[in-house]
DNA sequence: AGTTGGATTGGTAACGATAACATGGATGCC
DNA sequence: GGCATCCATGTTATCGTTACCAATCCAACT
């Protein structure tokens, strides 16, 4: 009944069923013309064989491969995994496979592996940021596929674009703030140049306190991205021996947001009313924590979704020029702020 | 400089060379006979050209994709992302890249998923758990591939396993609790039958309980996994309704833990003092949050650097029969119980 | 000088599925 | 009845790389 033999192939199957390979090919299609009697014979004969469909020969001779190349800054992080998940249920059931690769919110490692990525000819690659190496982009270019920039608007896009300004959301947080009476506000953030959509967000921080006319900006660098909550809570305790009248501060994320606070809640501190804390992303912790976590929604599950229907509209044709979705990021009231 | 023909092949790159294919493809090997002067020249004339390696014709040619399959309850889980991590980065630098895919804690979805990438013909395929359907058994048991069952300890292992006992876990935090003297104990998890690592842990605990000679059991039931912290903070209204007397709760994860921690605050209930709570997975928020959460650190990383040793041994031919590794997870006695 | 051996390169066939085209038979329509 | 049409199936060649074997070259040695 079993075999250490070499693995049986479509022409096995051909055999035992008595038909062509050709139609052994057809009844593992979807839509492809077999009788529905001849279908299932072949099925029941593959399984009785235990044969298993070969996509690596699918894969060449067909030139498609139905992987969807995507990359993300980090494999441990809600909100692109958010993004992801979305992504990937809204196109399996076209039969497409996300190719997952996260690039430690590095551009280099990011070159490195979008060419790996592009190897494996994929129908359509996603990559998280609007900034890449120069190589990177020339790759992406000439990769003669469907190329989506997400979790940013970058002003000369590659190909398509779902994202969404970091600087302006974070900019309308600081509006917000400055609206209810905060005017020394901080800044929690990683270092300058790894997570480019965190250092947007600084300078639209940065940016829109100046536009407000307020003080030098009080930034506090948390390390290499990504910055945990135990970072965010060092963050804090800097911040509140650095700057002690700091009366509101924003941070890069949730996660961190959520440090700081507990950070407070340790030194006995009030937010928010001796501090408020703004985070970024509504994780579900800054829901859930108490108090919970003013902060700025920008629609991860979205992203991944408006993606996955502009790479089926392309893959069927139904859109030949770019596309441009922009998201627009919400401002959550919580109780960590007035 | 932009063609809008076909894409270059090995073949192109060698007559740009002045080499023969053969030659073209040693270079883009890593250790194959070339010299230094022509490997320089061929992967030159391939950047000028644009040339793309083509891993399909490579993967049905040499009969390697170098893909590592794993499958995964939940791309957001942090506990999962550790162990993939940890996967990934000890077989990457070995040319092997994860295909990830995700089951939703179900084991009918993880039998579509895995027969959907042994098709993708992986090197090895690393499944999460030890419960599978028989035909998931059967694909695995035929696929002539490593198979590493991680996160539980089957007792009928298909192959290898990297893993621990969920079971046994929840008992040892149960058998503390009642050492510092909580006798009402409940446990906040998920639906029955679909988390089955869950569904083990609330066996453990069930059978701890009655080796104490406790109570019969309080149960709470918080919904189909993954159980968030909002459906842990319900869990735990429902708790404090229910059971009012109940002197600890033993929650599925930390999320729920912390979720149901922050009912407490909100209900103004002293923890631990009124209520002892401990959750699983060891979960930065439980490090973290005030009061933190005792907790049990099941090694999720380790997990997956284990796996990884494991996988690159049996394909060196290092390892010929099943490997069993068995981790020891750690109770993490924090500020939420005695 | 002749022989051996290692390093480098080339020629040929094959991996296993399927695109493209062809065919035979049943059905529909005037 | 004759012809067009459609459906189910078969035949052939091919996707682009690489395993396998062979050939060449040069240095080192007897």
């Amino acid at each position: 009944m079993h075999n250490s033999r070499k693995p049986p192939t479509m022409a096995d199957v051909a055999r035992r069923t008595g038909v062509s390979p050709m139609t052994v090919s057809r009844a593992f299609k979807r839509d492809s013309s077999v009788s529905q009697e001849t279908r299932e014979a072949v099925l029941l004969a593959a399984e009785e064989l235990g044969y298993v469909f070969d996509s690596t020969a699918s894969n060449l001779r067909s030139q498609r491969t139905d992987f969807i190349a995507v990359t993300i800054p980090s494999i441990n992080n809600a909100n692109f995994a958010d993004t992801v998940r979305a992504l990937s249920d809204r196109v399996s059931d076209r039969g497409l496979q996300i190719l997952l690769g996260y690039t430690n919110y590095d551009v280099r490692e990011e070159e490195r592996l979008i060419e790996q990525l592009l190897r494996r000819k994929p129908e359509a690659i996603v990559v998280t940021g609007g900034k890449h190496t120069p190589r990177a982009r020339k790759l992406l270019s000439n990769a003669g596929i469907p190329v989506i920039e997400t979790w940013d608007l970058p002003e000369e896009p590659i190909g398509h674009v779902v994202g969404f300004s970091n600087a302006q959301a974070v900019r309308e947080m600081v509006d917000h703030f400055v609206a209810v009476g905060y005017r020394k506000i901080a800044f929690i953030g990683g270092d300058a140049d790894r997570d480019t959509r965190g250092a947007d967000r600084r300078q639209g921080f940065i940016a829109a306190l100046k536009d407000h006319g307020l003080d030098a900006p009080r930034l506090i660098a948390a390390g290499p991205p990504p910055i945990s909550m135990r970072e965010g809570a060092n963050a804090m305790g800097q911040l509140l021996e650095r700057f002690p009248d700091t009366e509101a501060v924003i941070c890069v994320s949730d996660l961190s947001a959520f440090g700081a606070l507990t950070e407070c809640q340790r030194r006995g501190i009030a937010v928010p009313d001796r501090i408020a804390i703004g985070g970024f992303g509504d994780y579900e912790i800054g829901a859930i924590s108490v108090p919970s976590l003013t902060t700025i929604n920008a629609f991860a599950g979205e992203i991944g979704a408006k993606t996955a229907e502009l790479i089926l509209d392309v893959l069927d044709g139904k859109l030949d020029r770019p596309g441009r979705v922009t998201i627009r990021p919400d401002l959550i009231l919580r109780q960590t702020s007035r």
